[in-house]
DNA sequence: TGATTGTCGAGAATGATTCTCATACTCTAG
DNA sequence: CTAGAGTATGAGAATCATTCTCGACAATCA
């Protein structure tokens, strides 16, 4: 069996997990998304959760992001290269692309002799309804 | 007791971790810097050690970021607002700062009604030396 | 020196994530 | 449609980094 070939079958676990992304407007563990699954009353394993994420992760087909505590979140997302904007309060979420920034790197990688480079970038801010509603 | 009395005191076990992160050319792990000590022969608690660096990183003398599986590694670093160009190679770490990426930050952010916002920006490549040593 | 109070250390506890492996299910060839 | 092969699942154990607990110790200061 080579990397291609898994992941392959659709199960009612695996569309589970999917809807269950979908439906959520913001970035979620894999913990909070087992426990929506459970709450509606569908019956998924965390482990399969796990697995299920994991595997959309590396197809591209799902973001992954770290708080501060390590844990990981996810969400569904565009397959194009593009970056976060994360509300602090509600967690509410918007893709940003930045040319600037994708030259920038690679400006910055080659002054400094770096190749193959790929960066990573967040930017956490109050939404303007979180601001307003304090 | 207030948060600005703690961490005040001057301990064996400070200074260790200290000179440990000083030796590092690298990013390091908390476990890794641990072992770096009892390998010299400086008796130091694992728990100090995550508790210095905690305490280091809260008061901004040190960077933190984490790898892809949420593991935390510190670096002594300066104060000023930088980024870093890491090698994914040896790990040797550049610092890096750019204006055009931190207006570009505000631009987007006020753009989509978000304030207060900070970034976290992280740069991974391969540097000359190790890719010229392959 | 003695009192006060922060700090340490060893090991237990925590919590997210991964692994194990027996069982159930998908998919496809026939 | 059906059996067979091989993948996917689930419950709970295992892992692993990190944090917590709490009695013992040490830094600071009068």
């Amino acid at each position: 069996m080579t990397d291609s070939e898994v992941g392959t079958r659709s199960t009612r676990q695996r569309q589970a997990v999917v809807s269950a992304l979908e439906e959520a407007t913001s970035f979620s563990t894999a913990q909070e998304l087992h426990e929506s699954l459970r709450a509606r009353g569908t019956k998924v394993g965390l482990a399969t959760v796990y697995r299920s994420l994991q595997r959309m992760a590396d197809a591209g087909d799902v973001d992954v992001i770290r708080n501060d505590t390590g844990e990981a979140f996810y969400r569904r997302c565009s397959s194009h290269h593009h970056h976060h904007l994360i509300c602090r309060e509600c967690g509410r979420a918007v893709e940003v692309s930045g040319p600037a920034v994708e030259e920038w790197a690679d400006r910055i990688a080659s002054e400094n002799g770096f190749s193959d480079v790929s960066h990573s970038l967040e930017l956490v801010g109050t939404c303007n309804a979180c601001a307003a509603g304090r």
